[in-house]
DNA sequence: CCCACTGTGTTACTACTGTGATACACTCCC
DNA sequence: GGGAGTGTATCACAGTAGTAACACAGTGGG
């Protein structure tokens, strides 16, 4: 149902961190917008084969964050206006991710043209995916 | 004292799982040569500001893999003879990572230019880093 | 020689957190 | 008002991590 959240059940980092992370981008990225529903905890866990209670924690979590709005009885919804990220922040977050792809490019002895040529594909598969909507 | 072993006590990840996904890269990239003697757990745990049990687990986890050689009242050691991850396993692993960083390089809004300009940033802080050996 | 000392890793014990199963509370709509 | 949807609280169990005491290996002074 909802597009690009990917959890690993194997990781050691929580569930609920997971869904958190991934939502979170969902929304700062405009694939989810302002005002929009996102799934119930039921659907969403029963999706990710996992308990509502788990992504119920998520939810709260950016609720308090002011990134989602929790109405109890009727359903969960992205804010109305969620936070800004600051442009400093997120060339922050962007560098941080390129310095950690790089260490594990690195580490798996790949070079440094492989790892370019491998960060295009994945550039490009992102593209084509992002037309297809349905799961 | 030891270089390149970077935790975040904020993260929901596990700081034992942090600990053993960096030690393993420092093994496998070859900055850990076979039979180098890593940090004592009370050293780490110092240094990381943690407990010495949760080194002890991140290094008894790496002992069963191979990867380390503990030695009771003595030490623990970078093992004679690492295992060796296979290529195949080593090409998925790249890939995935590429994947996720496409994938999270796009939700923060950069272009594919950005992106790229930042993996290759990132790719040469890497190389000079590696020169630096002392703390 | 041997035994205390110092360093090593490890094991209870504890408090807290993550997750699942279940039951509860709230809202909407017919 | 009842039913079907929503989020939430409660309980049980496993995992995380801190504290403190334990067990092992090497070393040096008696």
């Amino acid at each position: 149902m909802i597009r690009g959240l990917r959890i690993d059940p194997t990781s050691a980092t929580p569930i609920w961190s997971q869904i958190e992370d991934g939502l979170r981008r969902l929304v700062s990225s405009g694939a989810l917008e302002a005002g929009a529903p996102v799934p119930s905890v039921r659907e969403l866990a029963r999706e990710l084969r996992i308990n509502p209670a788990t992504v119920s924690k998520a939810y709260r979590h950016l609720a308090r964050d002011g990134v989602l709005t929790v109405r109890r009885g009727d359903g969960t919804y992205v804010s109305d206006t969620p936070p800004e990220v600051p442009a400093a922040q997120r060339r922050e977050a962007l560098r941080e991710a390129a310095d950690a792809f790089a260490a594990l490019a690195a580490t798996l002895g790949a070079s440094e043209q492989d790892t370019r040529r491998e960060l295009e594909r994945a550039w490009k598969a992102q593209q084509t995916t992002k037309k297809v909507t349905h799961e």
